[in-house]
DNA sequence: TAACTGTATCATCTAGATTAGTACAGTTGT
DNA sequence: ACAACTGTACTAATCTAGATGATACAGTTA
């Protein structure tokens, strides 16, 4: 279910999150569908079950998923999340633009650097 | 001379990595020019020398100063570092942008988040 | 009843960051 | 020559976040 590789850098339970959260957004993952098991996840990527647990509360405080305590967590429905999450997606965005131009790129040179990924995305080499 | 305040979350050498970049790849301080010592830029920002020398250790392996044993740390030639300095920026821009994109913006949101900031950087308001 | 669920709490371990202290060899200005 | 400074190196101690391990509880599901 999530197939993923755990790379150094960020915590495990970032990253966790990170993968969810796109699935959600992609709409691989539909309203009131149910996540796996805390201990389930934790069995595939071979971590421990408390990491996953912080990711699932991260989930929920973020209105994603919502937690029925012996019963399982499920994805929330697309209006409980969706405006905050594009919130934070854009305020991360506009973190790295700046960032970027206080390195000296130009405006210019970052609206390429966008169409690029996009262009290389499609032609898929 | 560097004025900056430390925040939480990346490693206070890093910032001040971050910070000297910024001073040198804007033209604020140019080549040849000395940079305070490790003890002076330790005292003002009342840290620790060790994590000074840190981020000057960097700085040198990134190409961007040149340290003289018992002389003191100066900004390299344009030429020693330019190229490689904006490709790491041009790389953690990618990486940005591909997250953006995962996260469900559009590049036409993204072209416009960059507009913005470029506007209201300008506007003063 | 047995197996599962989310949740909570405890202790432990580790790596990274930071501080602290000291030392050395070379320079700079007086 | 001298004192004050420079980058550099090293060791040790401390602190914190991240992650693990283990256990427990109350409620559900089949």
């Amino acid at each position: 279910m999530f197939s993923m590789r755990l790379q150094g850098g960020a915590p495990i339970y970032e990253q966790l999150e990170q993968r969810i959260t796109e699935l959600i957004l992609n709409g691989q993952m539909t309203e009131n569908e149910k996540l796996p098991a805390v201990r389930e996840i934790a069995k595939q990527l071979s971590i421990n079950p408390n990491t996953v647990q912080k990711t699932y509360a991260n989930l929920e405080a973020r209105g994603l998923i919502y937690s029925i305590p012996a019963k399982g967590s499920y994805v929330a429905a697309r209006g409980e999340y969706l405006d905050k999450v594009r919130g934070e997606s854009m305020e991360a965005f506009s973190e790295a633009v700046r960032k970027a131009l206080k390195q000296g790129l130009t405006a210019k040179e970052l609206h390429e650097i966008i169409d690029n990924i996009i262009n290389n995305n499609s032609k898929e080499e």
